[in-house]
DNA sequence: ACCTGAACACCGTTCAAGT
DNA sequence: ACCTGAACACCGTTCAAGT
C-alpha cells in the first residue's frame, strides 16, 4: 500500500478513497493481469491443443507477474470476470474433448493447480528435491512436459 | 515471532538467541513436519502404489499444518533432510517403475508441484472457477483422482 | 469526491545491557 | 548461554479535518 501510494505521489491513506482493502486491490489487479491470457475461440481446432495453449499462456502471464503468484495461491485462484471467462473456455474445450460433468470440473481443478503451482515454483527456481538450480529456460520445458502428462492422463478412460 | 515468543512466555527478541531469522525458523519447522510423512521402503510392492501412498501422505501431512503451506510454496519446497529423504525414496520408486534420469526428475517435480499446490488450494477451499464451495471431504477425492491421472500420464511412453 | 496529518496497533529485528 | 528493555524502521488501516 505505502509503496503504491508513493508511486502515485500520494499519501498512503489516500488509497482508501478508491479501494476497500489491500486484498481487494490485489484481487482486482490479478484479474486485470489475467486479461492478457490468450484464449482462442473454443470451437476450432483440436481441443487438446487449445487447452494446452490456454494453460501455457496462463503460465507465461503469471511468470511475467511473479510477485502476484504467491498472492494468487494464497487466494486459491482468481474469482474475477477474466478468471470466469477462462474457466468457461476450458470447460467448453474439455466438453469438445469428450470430458464433461464432475470429471471436467476435476480436470479443470487439476490443470489450474498444476499451472499456478508451476508458476509459483518457477519464480525463484530450485526444485524441491535439493537439485542444483535449473537454467531459467528449462522451466517452460518442464511445465510443458508435465502438462502433456496430465492431459494424457485425463483423456484416459475413467479408472 | 512475537506470537511464538508469547507462547513460550518470553520476550520476542529472546528468540534470536536460538534462531537466525523467521525464515530459518519456518524452514526448520517445515522439515520437522515432513518427518511425519510415511514412506514405506521403496523395494517392496507395486512402485506406482508406493508413489501414490507417499504423495497422499505428504498431502495429508501438509493439510494438517495448513498454515505452513503458503510458506512452503513461497520457499518452493523444502530443502531439509526429511525433504531429501522423501525425494530419494521417490526417485527409487520411479526407477523401479521404469522411469529414470531427467524423465524421473521431471516426474518428481510435477508430482511435488501438484501435491503442494493441491494442499494450498484445499486449505481454504473454493475452486478457481467460481464454483460453489466443495464439501471438505471432497478435497481428498479430488487430489486422489488428479494424482492418478498424473501417474497414468507419466507411465505413458515418451512423446 | 478526493486528499492530508496524525495516530493506532501491529510487524521482524538489532543493540546494549544484565545474569 | 540466555534473557530483557528500548528502540528502529517498517506495516495496513482509521479518523477527523480540509478542499
Amino acid at each position: 500500500m505505502r509503496a503504491v501510494a508513493e508511486r502515485l505521489g500520494v499519501s498512503p491513506n489516500a488509497l482508501y478513497s478508491h479501494v476497500e482493502t489491500k486484498t481487494a486491490l490485489l484481487d482486482d489487479t490479478l484479474d486485470d493481469v489475467l486479461a492478457a491470457v490468450e484464449a482462442s475461440p473454443p470451437d476450432a481446432g483440436d481441443p487438446t491443443v487449445g487447452i494446452h495453449a490456454l494453460m501455457a499462456s496462463t503460465y507465461r502471464v503469471l511468470l511475467a507477474h511473479a510477485d502476484l503468484v504467491p498472492f494468487y495461491l494464497a487466494r486459491q485462484g482468481a474469482r474475477g470476470p477474466n478468471a470466469q471467462r477462462l474457466g468457461d473456455v476450458m470447460l467448453a474445450l474439455l466438453a469438445r474433448g469428450g470430458v464433461s460433468g464432475s470429471r471436467a470440473r476435476e480436470a479443470l481443478h487439476v490443470l489450474v493447480v498444476y499451472t499456478i503451482g508451476s508458476a509459483a515454483f518457477a519464480t525463484r527456481s530450485p526444485l524441491a528435491t535439493g537439485d542444483a538450480t535449473a537454467p531459467a529456460g528449462d522451466h517452460d520445458a518442464h511445465f510443458d512436459r508435465g502438462l502433456r502428462w496430465i492431459l494424457a492422463g485425463i483423456s484416459l478412460p475413467p479408472g
